[in-house]
DNA sequence: CACACTTCACTACATTTGTCGTGATATGTC
DNA sequence: GACATATCACGACAAATGTAGTGAAGTGTG
């Protein structure tokens, strides 16, 4: 039910695929050698993994070769990741979360703007 | 210069150690068994680990006994957890990570005018 | 059809992480 | 001083991660 735990190199490729899938090994092995600069070997293993993981879904065409799908959704996965994030770093306190990217961040007045109006609408709801 | 690496569960004997040093080994087991429930060497192995790292230091007492020391600031550490965090997940932009953490946090109305005042000093800086 | 190229399934191998166990040493206690 | 205890340094070992290589099998091309 939960995702599962996408490690950083598999997040790369799962990246790429919630960008534009369905897509087939080679399709994103083009897609992340420039910045990663792996083999295709690489990105097979990788995507081998994230299928054992559930994290993908291959479908098989008609010419047999085969593309990869994500299965759960980056939402999900963002959510628990940063979930596990905070528990670890911040004791699993939001708030000092927020101070810690609040005082940090260098954020445009419209970005400021924005975000005041969503912690707004946090206390209200 | 960059704090090191620090995994999950050497993360948890960091924070007994920032909580409160110099501690011996023991000292950090007994903080640490009631949670994470380990055996003395497995303590003793991630300091020794921590240690090799950089991240903690030794001092041997008159008695021969050593305790250890956090030779990294928690800030740094939170610091670049962080930004890895950030990377990773949210692409490097910390107004989407922000957005996200500002929708599901639940905080108090006081929390939230703390929180709104800290990016009022953000624009202006 | 014979060969080159693509796609895969397997295997490999070094590191890092999580969890200890063993056996030597040092120390405090009778 | 002999023994129970505490403390260490080392070694161990499985799972997860990062990063590929090999060899078989399918496919298009002359």
């Amino acid at each position: 039910m939960n995702p599962p735990d996408i490690s950083e190199s598999e997040w790369s490729v799962m990246e790429a695929l919630w960008e534009s899938a369905p897509q087939t090994a080679s399709e994103v092995t083009k897609v992340l050698r420039p910045t990663m600069g792996w083999a295709e070997n690489t990105v097979r293993t990788l995507l081998t993994r994230l299928v054992e993981k559930g994290a993908l879904k291959v479908k098989e065409n008609a010419s047999g070769t085969r593309a990869f799908t994500p299965a759960v959704k980056r939402e999900d996965c963002v959510q628990a990741e940063s979930e596990s994030f905070m528990q670890r770093i911040f004791r699993g306190a939001a708030k000092p979360l927020l101070v810690h990217f609040a005082s940090n961040a260098k954020l445009t007045p419209d970005e400021v703007r924005e975000l005041k109006k969503l912690l707004d609408q946090n206390t209200t709801k």
